[in-house]
DNA sequence: AATAAGTTTCAAGCTAACTTGAGAGTCAAG
DNA sequence: CTTGACTCTCAAGTTAGCTTGAAACTTATT
């Protein structure tokens, strides 16, 4: 399989399988004669695995970090690496509410008529 | 105030306070006869204004559009984009919160010693 | 003056995840 | 053997919010 195909399968363009290979998360099995990528029939099922992981916000340097030296993906790799990200979600949580939160106040105060005071002085919030 | 002074007093640095400037957020009142740059002693609320936008969650250009063409913060212009930042916080709530529970489920599989299956089987999530 | 500290402008670098473009080579079909 | 579709490599561009560095100039103090 080629790089065209594998794109298609995997909704993926050419050159981000490329710049995958670039970063150590995939390799074509082979070349051919001329120097065309070839890759194995799983391919495509790894590109997936990247993909899923991106959607739960792991970084491309992250998901390699899933990898063996072998190339194969490791449970217990995986297991301290979504450990991780569980704790940075939370983190990113916990700031959102507060944003949210104080936006909300600021929301209240920025539209109270009888306050007249400049707009700055509605972000004293924090 | 020259720059350092500022800088000083609003914990920025001097560089942070040039790029403000170029990126149209607030502008020194003068120059020196030598080209130094000098502030009115309300540009550090200005600067404390700014900081707490970004502890919003406020982009730079997004500030910039807080302000009207005289140079005034604007009432109405903040609460608009206060709105815009409430909806946009929810969606990263909701995005957070989808990983988080994906996140979850991903780890009770991999903790899972019964299933022998390859690491990559258990992204199937999505 | 001389010196040190502060300031000026401008260009380039940093991170992340790719995209875009140039110029050249390859492959399959007719 | 020619055309068109693919593919190759390598360099540079994209966004955000600055930082870093170079080379030169200003200001205040001695």
């Amino acid at each position: 399989m080629k790089i065209g195909e594998l794109a298609r399968k995997t909704g993926l363009t050419p050159s981000a399988i490329r710049f995958y290979e670039e970063q150590g998360l995939l390799s074509p099995i082979s070349r051919t004669a001329g120097g065309y990528r070839e890759y194995a029939s799983n391919a495509a099922e790894r590109l997936y695995m990247i993909q899923a992981s991106k959607r739960l916000g792991f970084s491309l340097d992250i998901i390699r970090g899933m990898f063996t030296e072998s190339g194969q993906c490791s449970k217990t790799k995986t297991l301290a690496l979504t450990e991780i990200r569980l704790r940075e979600i939370e983190e990113q949580q916990a700031t959102l509410a507060q944003q949210h939160s104080d936006l909300l106040a600021l929301r209240v105060r920025l539209k109270d008529e009888s306050v007249s005071a400049p707009c700055r002085k509605n972000f004293a919030v924090n």
